[in-house]
DNA sequence: TACTAAATAT
DNA sequence: TATATTTAGT
């Protein structure tokens, strides 16, 4: 095949294509679409060339999530292009690392089910970068895990140790979904009846004193977090990022990345040393 | 406005 | 297929 077919079909143009691109307005009446959907901080933080910089207020610090820094491990996965840059316009996927999850849990634990809503969780994580629709997402996944394992305990005996089902149900979330132990045990007490759609939470001084430690440290390093009442995001104390968490909190009972596999887009927790 | 559940995308 | 994101309903 030596000719390729162009495919001409200058015949069949009609002439009101030719006149409707006539009336459209000239290329100089155009607003600069840059101007307009690109606002200059985002602009700036993408390092976007701005045709017209004439009206450049000194634009705030960009609420860059770490992830999207290009400092991070970050790879986005699907979208337009694979050779796309970290620093595309939509969020990247977050996955929800071992250590990120065990810092929800934590929240979540810290809250009690009450209190446990996205914004709340979001804000007493206070992971930099990490959004409502975020943690709103992970919790949904969460409850759902949840409810499946109160089905499933009360099905069968399945209290003290990890049984099939629990290893079916790890596998399900990739191991990504460990429970700490007085969770189980707590809400599968409390199960008795099912009188409860989701299983109960554990809040702080509900915790037994085994766990109380935990619960301590914890205490320690969020301490400086208004989280009880943060009602607006402080600018500097709500942003934690957790490769800051010292090692001794996120390695608690978890192996990081042992279980992402291989679709890991973006962490937030460099895996590797982190300065 | 925020939360939850379902649908959709990757 | 599993997970995260987005959308829609309350």
């Amino acid at each position: 095949m030596r000719e390729e077919e162009e495919e001409e079909e200058e015949e069949a143009e009609p002439t009101w294509f030719a006149r409707w691109e006539e009336e459209l307005p000239s290329p100089e009446e155009l607003m600069p679409l840059s101007q307009s959907l690109i606002t200059p901080d985002l602009a700036l933080a993408f390092d976007i060339p701005t045709q017209d910089h004439s009206s450049p207020p000194p634009p705030p610090p960009p609420p860059l999530p770490d992830f999207e820094s290009p400092d991070r491990s970050v790879s986005c996965v699907g979208g337009g292009g694979g050779d796309e840059p970290a620093r595309t316009l939509k969020r990247p996927r977050l996955v929800w690392t071992p250590q990120l999850h065990k810092r929800f849990v934590d929240a979540v634990a810290h809250l009690g089910i009450k209190n446990a809503v996205p914004k709340t969780i979001m804000q007493l994580m206070s992971v930099q970068g990490l959004t409502r629709e975020n943690v709103a997402s992970h919790l949904q996944k969460y409850r759902l895990y949840l409810k499946r394992m109160q089905g499933l305990s009360s099905s069968s005996a399945v209290l003290p140790m990890m049984s099939a089902a629990d290893a079916a149900t790890e596998q399900l979330f990739a191991s990504n979904y460990h429970i700490p132990r007085p969770f189980l045990g707590r809400a599968l007490n409390n199960n008795g009846q099912g009188q409860q759609p989701y299983m109960q939470f554990i809040a702080p001084p509900l915790l037994p004193q085994h766990h109380q430690q935990q619960q301590f440290y914890h205490q320690r390093h969020l301490a400086a977090i208004p989280y009880a009442k943060a009602s607006t995001q402080m600018p500097g104390l709500n942003r934690i990022t957790l490769a800051s968490l010292p090692k001794s909190y996120l390695d608690d009972d978890m192996d990081s990345g042992s279980g992402t596999g291989d679709r890991r887009v973006l962490t937030l927790f460099p895996t590797g040393t982190q300065d």
